[in-house]
Formats: structure tokens, sequence, C-alpha cells
DNA sequence: CAGATATTCTATAGATCTATAGAATCCCGT
DNA sequence: ACGGGATTCTATAGATCTATAGAATATCTG
């Protein structure tokens, strides 16, 4: 029988389950991956996985709530707080490159598997996850109205952008953990704010003016 | 017995598997996929497939290369060209993104599901993964000889990020087939050139020449 | 059309894997 | 130390799924 909810041995096994679950179905993908892979990873038996979930599904279902569900509540701070465009577009960088080389493996199953999911909770992930793509486009609507991004950007198209850049790179930092996360976060930053393009003769070099034989196409 | 190898009737209903198997594993994944799925996709029994294949996994190293391969020549073909930067990247984009769009399972398999593969057969499309990569670079480098991009631009990282900025529109594109791909082009190219903070006042509004009074620091 | 070869089908062995039932063990308060 | 609930184990039913063997059919060549 299942305990009183708030039983703290139950608690703390449930999660264990989930992060073994998380791993599990971040290496060998949802179905790639058996209840027997899960059950020994957290040092069980097969059977006994069945005690902390109705199944291998329900599995995935946590593994991907848990995956996204802190990683939203951190945009939402950086949203609300107060400080310039540039620094929330960094603090977004870190806060999902981070994420994803902390317990990148839930989040990481959130992004490939949960279509396996079936409609219903697939929905209630998706409203999370538009949740966290409009905060982002608030931001962008509020550097636009600041005056720091120029305004004929297309928000939309600059969240997805962002999540896109992010994710892309999040899978390379997991394959690759000697990777330095903040030279990274850096470069990603200067792309999406002055992209790769040398800027005019005129503008080129600060340091030494040079005088620019210009005009060059 | 299998015919010689140019029989057109085999090679004809061969690719039609693998387009099987190309649809099938991006609809489910690899282990989610049966070989059931795939025979009934392309018409005949579940039996039948291995006239084709010598095993479920040959079919995804058969789809991966597939996958990937024209791709590759394509990109051959834009970093060879003697087209200006700027016309290279964005060639680079529409035969990525057009490529996701027109044959998008394939290419979708080899993203996701390569790496199921044995380590050989991984290796050879690592290699021309990589192939591809470089090519990108050594775009990038030429864009910096001829002062069109910063020489402060890490090259693997720019590649690295164009790659992945396509993955993540390709996925968006395959699951929304309304969407206007070259708008997406566009704004990914301005993206990647310009990035989306608001020019110095200065330099605004290039049309009407404005005298740009220079300098910032 | 006849014979040969290519292609597809049916049937099935053998190896999974999920989920459940009931027994065994652990752990806690008294 | 004991009783009872919580946790884990063993064993297994039932449903896959892959790959193979051999029969059946289609297609081509002369």
């Amino acid at each position: 029988m299942q305990p009183s909810s708030d039983n703290s041995r139950y608690q703390h096994q449930r999660l264990a389950a989930i992060k073994s679950a998380a791993a599990v179905f971040a290496d060998k993908g949802f179905h790639g991956a058996s209840t027997r892979d899960i059950a020994e990873r957290m040092g069980i038996k097969q059977g006994s996985l069945y005690y902390y979930f109705k199944s291998k599904e329900e599995a995935l279902g946590e593994v991907c709530l848990f995956g996204i569900s802190d990683y939203v509540q951190r945009m939402e701070r950086i949203a609300t707080s107060d400080q310039p465009f540039e620094a929330k577009l960094m603090a977004t960088l870190t806060s999902h490159l981070s994420s994803y080389r902390e317990k990148n493996e839930a989040l990481k199953v959130y992004n490939d598997e949960r279509l396996y999911l079936p409609e219903e909770k697939r929905t209630i992930l998706k409203k999370m996850g538009s949740g966290y793509r409009q905060l982002l486009e608030s931001i962008f609507e509020e550097g636009i109205r600041q005056g720091v991004i120029r305004d004929s950007i297309d928000c939309h198209f600059a969240a997805q952008a962002v999540i896109g850049i992010c994710n892309a790179w999040g899978d390379v930092i997991v394959r690759d953990p000697d990777l330095d996360m903040f030279d990274i976060i850096q470069k990603c930053t200067d792309l999406l704010l002055h992209g790769f393009s040398e800027r005019r003769k005129a503008d080129r070099n600060p340091v030494e003016a040079q005088p620019a034989a210009s005009a060059d196409h």
C-alpha cells in the first residue's frame, strides 16, 4: 500500500526513481529503455519499480515535468526582475544551459521524448513550454520598448531562436562535459545581440581609429 | 536470392523501403517503430522487409546515410562556389531547411537516432557530419579574410551555431508545414549577421547615408 | 508458353518486455 | 521484542517484436 503523501522515505525513493528514469531515458530513449534498466540503476528489482509508478509512461511524464518545471520558474524570476535587457538575455542562456549541465537528463528527455506521452499529459507540458516562450517574448518586447532591440524584430521568432540555440548547445554540452559553458554563453550572447558580421569600416578597430579606405562590396 | 546489383526493381523497392523506414523512424523513433510498421507503410508484409535489409539496424543505417549524403554534397557545392559570404550563408540555410522540408524524415532520423547505430557505422556518419561542419567553418574563415565577418569570431562556434539553429527550426518546420520557410530563412540570416540589438543611432537607416559621427568605443 | 529467377508470403522460434500477484523482508512506534 | 504497515522481492502471464525458413507467387527471358 502507498503511504501518506508526505512520507519522506517514499518521496525520497520516488525522486530517486525519477532521476534514474531520466538518466536511462536520456541515454537510450523512452522506447529503447526498459523498466529493468531503470530499476537496476537505482538498485532495486524491475518489479519493485511499480511501487512508484503505475506504468513506464507515468515515469516518462514525471521525468518531463521534473525536467521543465523549475526551469520555467527560474524564467519567471528572470522576466520579472528589473535587470536591463542584455542581462536578462544572458541570465536566460545561463539558466537554460546550466539546467542542461546540472540535471541535463530530465531536460533532454523533456525535449526529445515528450511526444511519446498521451495527448493529455503532453498538453500540460506544452502549456508550460509555451509559457516559457512567452516569457522570453515579453523580454524581447520590453527590449524593443527600451530601444535596445530593433523594432523590426519578430519577438516570436526571436524567442524561438533563443530556445533553439540553447537546446542545440545543450546537446553539445551534454556530450562533451569538458566544454567551457561560460565561454559558450558569452559567444551566444554576442551572436544574438550583434551577429557575426563586421561593423562598418568607420566603426572598426575602435582603438587605433583606422583612416579606412572604405567602400568595398 | 538477391539480384545483380543494378537490378532496377530491387533498387526501386529498396529505396521505397528506406523512405518508409525514414518516415516511421521519424514518427516513432527507432526503438518505438516496429518492422511491421515499416513494412505496412510500403504495402508489404513484415517478413518481406528482410529481403531488403539484413536487420532493422541496417535499415536505420541506410536511412541516416540517405538523410545526410546529398545534403553534404550540396554543401560542397556551396562552399566551393564563388558567391559572396552572405549569399553562401543564405544558401546554407536554404539547403538545410529545404532538405528538412522535402525529405525531412531522413534528416530528422540522422539527427535524432543515429546514436543507436553501432560504433562503426556511427563513425562513418560522424565523418560526414563533421565534414559538413568544416565546410561551414571554411566559409566563415573566408568571410573573415574578406572582412565581412569580425575576426574575433570563433569559426568553430559559428558553424556549430548555424547547424544548431537550422536543426532547431527544422524541427519546428516539420511540425508546422504551413510556416513560411523563406521568411524564416531571412530572419535567421538577419540574426546571424546582425543580431537583435538596435544599431547605434549614427548607423541607422542605411539608405539615406547619414554622415556618421563614428567612433564609439 | 516453359523454365528460371526474383519477390513476397505464411508461420514460427526465441527473445524480449510490461505489468501484476502474492510472498518475504524491513522498519517504526510502543 | 512485537505487531503492523511500508517496501522490496520472486515468479510469471501475456503481449510484443526480430529474424529466419520454406512455400507460394510474380515476373522475366527466350
